[in-house]
DNA sequence: GAAGATTGATCACTCAATCTTA
DNA sequence: TAAGATTGAGTGATCAATCTTC
């Protein structure tokens, strides 16, 4: 229990409150953040029956050479726990779109597999995708805007790392 | 069935892919869209054991005169369904964080209020939440950014609320 | 012991169906 | 019939074990 007696001043700050200005700003960010992700979650789902995680696993081991990566480099490249990729990967390997192979270089690893199915699926899936990401995005900015948008996003990708 | 004659060329036109610029800017405003959600929702958690949904959804009644909004107007405040937003209230009523009361003037409305404990607990968890918003946005950038970061979100929420 | 990966339990979200009042 | 809200079923995400290989 606190003693009776007067004290020194907290040491615990008053916080810095927003601004309205900042608060007006972070409100239309934030409502951003909830409705960007969500209109392309839908567009995918509806046209290809894809998550826009899945869209991006598929997409991501399209790229490869040998259309296969090992879960944990697939993990860190669609910034996803290599929890929630084991998941992901068990359901698209039921689907067909993908397979799995223990990788003989390093039998701790797991390589997933772009089958011929799978990467038809992304091939089909692509142009409503991408379409959609040029007329919410891409064309709603001018090309200056576009890059500014991505340094400044790049920004607090940066706060966001360095805040471990 | 297709005829065996030639037709004139398909309608379906080559989408229309992304620059290499394009696509640059767009991984790294993707990146930003799947981090900053996640931050914050962390730190939430950790520091007050709320989803990022339920800390709005306390401080949007706490906004309120008499600390108390019908669940359709919540819901549209706060940008969810009204399906999750009732689920997501029963689970705050269980914590005795809320309460619901059938509006008088329409029976058909239910009113969420705000309980002293559902208050008390909003108000420990406000300063740490804001100071890591500014942390990882306000203080990230200069007060022009953030009113052009502003600007261009609402560009692009333009956007998606005219594609419906 | 650490790295890579998987599994199971729990919890939240989505979607469709339902119920009540206007 | 429509508006407001709730419910239950199904699905996906998270978190803490666990297991194998380095």
């Amino acid at each position: 229990m606190a003693t009776p007696q007067r004290r020194p001043p907290d040491p615990v700050p008053e916080p810095r409150w927003l601004t309205a200005d900042e608060l007006d700003a972070w409100r239309a960010i934030a409502k951003l953040l909830g409705r960007l992700p969500t209109a392309l979650e839908r567009q995918l789902q509806r046209d290809a029956q894809l998550s826009y995680l899945e869209y991006h696993v598929l997409a991501g081991l399209a790229d490869q050479p040998n259309r296969s990566m090992r879960m944990c480099q697939l993990a860190a490249m669609v910034d996803a726990e290599l929890s929630r990729l084991s998941h992901l990967i068990r359901r698209l390997e039921q689907r067909g779109f993908v397979r799995r192979e223990v990788d003989p270089a390093d039998r701790r690893s797991t390589q997933a597999i772009l089958t011929d199915a799978g990467h038809a699926h992304l091939i089909a899936a692509a142009p409503s995708h991408v379409d959609r990401v040029r007329d919410l995005v891409i064309d709603a900015l001018t090309p200056e805007e576009i890059l500014t948008l991505k340094d400044l996003s790049n920004r607090v990708i940066g706060r966001i790392e360095g805040a471990d």
